[in-house]
DNA sequence: AGCCAGGTTTGTA
DNA sequence: TACAAACATGGC
């Protein structure tokens, strides 16, 4: 099988940015930049010279081409952010240009995300590396191992005692339940053809599964951009930079989500890069 | 030792 | 409807 390399204009795509905002936890500093696994899919990512560069299998291009959302306009939101006279959700805009938002596979956001509750983002790496280890198919990258990301059939024939041992916590119970309603049918893939506000009802009624993971799962596993997660950071943005009031988290999510609309998920990666910092 | 991390569930009023 | 406590784990 062939290696293809891409290079792509940087300005508005920056790999250790897209990379290292919390989107995403399945990423390794490798080379000149880092490995990114998805789904079942390798490749190697590097920002150099200005330019981002993807290299991967020739099979794999048009996989990567949508995974890192290569079509669409970025300057344009950028623009809009810097438009808003919103706080420093300019200078968050400025700073975190680079930010994609990755499309990632719905039924492996939904794992990860639940996995991120109440939890650090080196915590939840280490968490779904070793689901990963055990449990998930062996793949070759030219001729470098890595692990596929794992069935729910897979992960169904596992107990309590495992997920807990992986250093679940108290969420094994979240993630072995979900796994076995996969694996006994239930196909969240689906739920893509469904409306935000259908969508999140729907990811709402699993066990474990709250109002921010469900906003994280629509906004990185589904694409609903008008999606707004609250989580601690940005509760402190709300506090901190917008002078907010507001208690509630859910009440936080809907002020910013009414206020934003359909750029409401990428000004929230925006704020929350420029918030947490970089690694 | 206690607080925090990309929170959710359960119980109470 | 709104709020508090409980829930595991590890880094600081």
């Amino acid at each position: 099988m062939k290696r293809i390399k891409r290079r792509y204009d940087g300005e508005y795509f920056v790999i250790k940015d897209t990379l290292c905002c919390g989107q995403v936890f399945r990423f390794f500093p490798y080379g000149k930049g880092y490995k990114i696994i998805a789904s079942d899919k390798c490749a190697y990512v590097y920002d150099e010279d200005g330019k981002a560069n993807v290299e991967c299998r020739e099979e794999d291009e048009e996989f990567f081409f949508e995974y890192f959302d290569l079509a669409r306009d970025y300057s344009a939101i950028v623009n809009s952010a810097k438009s808003e006279n919103a706080g420093i959700l300019a200078a968050a805009a400025q700073e975190g240009k680079g930010i994609r938002i990755l499309n990632q596979d719905p039924e492996e956001t939904l794992f990860s995300f639940i996995v991120s509750q109440n939890n650090n983002i080196p915590r939840i790496k280490g968490i779904i590396e070793r689901l990963c280890l055990a449990l998930g198919e062996e793949r070759d990258f030219f001729g470098e191992k890595y692990m596929a990301f794992p069935t729910a059939s897979r992960l169904a024939e596992k107990d309590e005692e495992f997920f807990k041992s992986a250093g679940l916590g108290y969420r094994a119970e979240y993630v072995r339940r979900l796994a076995v309603e996969i694996a006994s049918g239930l196909d969240v893939r689906q739920f893509g053809k469904l409306s935000t506000r259908e969508l999140k009802n729907r990811l709402l009624s699993i066990y474990g599964v709250g109002r921010k993971v469900a906003d994280c799962v629509a906004l990185f596993g589904y694409r609903k951009s008008d999606s707004f997660p609250v989580d601690t950071w940005l509760e402190k943005v709300y506090r901190e930079d917008f002078g907010g009031e507001l208690k509630n988290r859910e009440k936080i999510a809907e002020y910013f989500s009414e206020r934003f609309g359909e750029n409401s998920g990428y000004y929230q990666q925006y704020l929350f890069y420029h918030k947490r910092g970089k690694e």
